[in-house]
DNA sequence: CTGAAAGCGCTAACAA
DNA sequence: TTGTTAGCGCTTTCAG
């Protein structure tokens, strides 16, 4: 049986009042010799004080959660190490739970997150469960956005400006000649999901202001499984013109891309060029290093804790939601040609 | 203020101890009616019970952790998802905790988890803290170690076969007609952490077995920090004879040796072969995709959450502990030459 | 079939 | 400066 607060009362000879009082630091009215004996006793009997018990009295848990939608991704995994260390130096404990992009794997997570009284969530949301997030944040349980933002949901939102990322990206391929270009984006039509939408509609509008020749079959909507876009790229390549240049709207995508692209033997950038939006480890080391539009993942997902530690804290009290956004950066390596 | 099991008794006119049957499943001894009824309140009243008082008088938290030492570890993060997996079709909830080779930071986790009246942990530990687990698995919260084995520790371990998989890696380097061999580990000599040590050996073991050439300066002891590990293959490539391939003693340690070896404009496997031990995801689309000898470690992360599971089912009664091997995989790609 | 009562380990007034 | 007391939200005998 697990030693509790009062076997050290006993052992030390004093009310389990006075023990408690030494666990929460409050030794101004405390003698000496008490605090003294207090900790020796603990040290003896190995006493660790029962969280659950505590917690359950406190109301507080001193953990927060981050929800995210995929572990596989290079960027969520950046974010996450972000809000770890920020969560670390402020004496939160971090519950890393993987939606997998399934909004009912979300939603048992978020009930399960409340029933063991959580203090904040983090979360990539997929969108599909509004209400519930809501419904947390006001009763309490603040909630932060991060990556997707979901206007329904008035709560505080780090992301990333997607419009200029497109551009930016755009841009520099359009220095390199290239003006066939396909996007590859996730299903978004009827996703609430932003960031790919903003994105899918960026690539639109600038594909238009900048005067490029444009086709409906150049914006890929598709998953990045490698079999199904090997399919689409085939596709792609039957048709005339073709395109020059593939831009992946995240990195996995562009993970995948590069891969089919090289299962098919077909070399970057002489026969395709490749552009992705978000960087990861790898991205330098490939055939051809990867160019990309890459986000501040780390110090998103540091600035997003940050948020979401001061609203546990400040009791969420009245502040407005903040939407804040960060600027991407273009990383150029070879892909999208020499220069 | 939450809803609770008092506001579900009160909204359905019946006393709380009912509900609570109602909430473990206990029907046997209540009418349809108000089994009915009780589920319809708490659909009304969004009642979610209190996972802290629950698990404070159950005395169980159905929640598990995984310590590991890195996240950054592909090998590391296959065995998650193998334990994750296994963890959710049986109901527990998994936290991960990343301990970052750090005895200091592992012992905190080991305190908090207990804290936390965590069941069990699963754990690739530093080695420096085997009181600590001893301790916790004598006293109810079963621990079941992964990848590394330590014989004080008496639980149940899941590791993979080192010897074997060296064994597999050095005679396929062989049959390239590689003789001159040079193998890069973690600081292993006073560190209490056995696969990097049974890894040494085994490769000093074998060398001589084979009666290949051999030399104090190849067997590399180094940290996987690019800046370091370059200096190290510097020193190496002045003496002659040079080896003429680089076994990577685990999955960082190779990527950080492919990735030295590009930064030097060193062709593999042309100007210098290499062998990895650990797969991962790139490994097959790098510029010369790297040879690997594999570790099942799905499988294994999934059997040792299958262990520990059972264990904190039984009570961790008497069973002795079982220490587990599995036979790793040579997957060959082109890095140790054409054939 | 349902309710009353005690208690899990801890905290927080309030008394002393 | 320390002890008494009353819960936190839930489960679990044991009566009825």
């Amino acid at each position: 049986m697990a030693v509790t607060i009062n076997d050290v009362a006993r052992a030390a000879g004093i009310s389990k009042s006075t023990v408690s009082q030494y666990l929460n630091g409050r030794f101004e009215f405390m003698s000496y010799e008490t605090r003294q004996r207090i900790s020796q006793v603990i040290a003896e009997l190995e006493y660790r004080p029962n969280a659950l018990a505590r917690s359950l009295k406190q109301k507080k848990t001193n953990t927060v959660a981050a929800v995210v939608s995929s572990i596989l991704n290079p960027f969520m995994t950046n974010t996450i190490r972000g809000a770890e260390d920020y969560c670390k130096e402020n004496g939160f404990n971090l519950i890393l739970c993987n939606a997998d992009d399934d909004p009912a794997q979300e939603l048992a997570y978020l009930h399960t997150l409340a029933s063991k009284q959580i203090d904040g969530i983090l979360i990539s949301t997929t969108g599909r469960n509004n209400e519930a997030l809501r419904s947390l944040n006001l009763s309490g349980t603040p909630v932060v956005l991060f990556s997707r933002h979901v206007p329904e949901i008035e709560a505080d939102t780090v992301c990333v400006d997607n419009k200029l990322g497109i551009d930016l990206g755009i841009r520099h391929l359009m220095a390199h000649g290239h003006r066939r270009i396909a996007f590859f984006v996730l299903p978004h039509s009827q996703s609430p999901v932003t960031p790919r939408r903003e994105r899918a509609q960026a690539y639109c509008d600038l594909v238009r202001e900048y005067g490029l020749p444009a086709s409906e079959a150049w914006l890929v909507e598709t998953t990045n499984d490698e079999a199904i876009l090997s399919k689409r790229i085939e596709e792609l390549l039957r048709q005339e013109p073709k395109p020059t240049a593939l831009f992946g709207a995240n990195d996995l995508m562009t993970m995948s891309l590069v891969r089919v692209l090289a299962n098919k033997g077909l070399r970057i950038p002489q026969d395709m060029a490749v552009l992705g939006f978000d960087d990861w480890e790898w991205a330098p080391y490939l055939q051809t290093p990867i160019t990309v539009v890459a986000q501040p993942s780390y110090e998103m997902g540091r600035r997003a804790m940050e948020r979401l530690i001061m609203r546990i804290r400040s009791k969420n009290d009245a502040m407005p939601p903040a939407l804040e956004h960060y600027e991407p950066e273009l990383i150029i390596r070879r892909s999208c040609g020499e220069r």
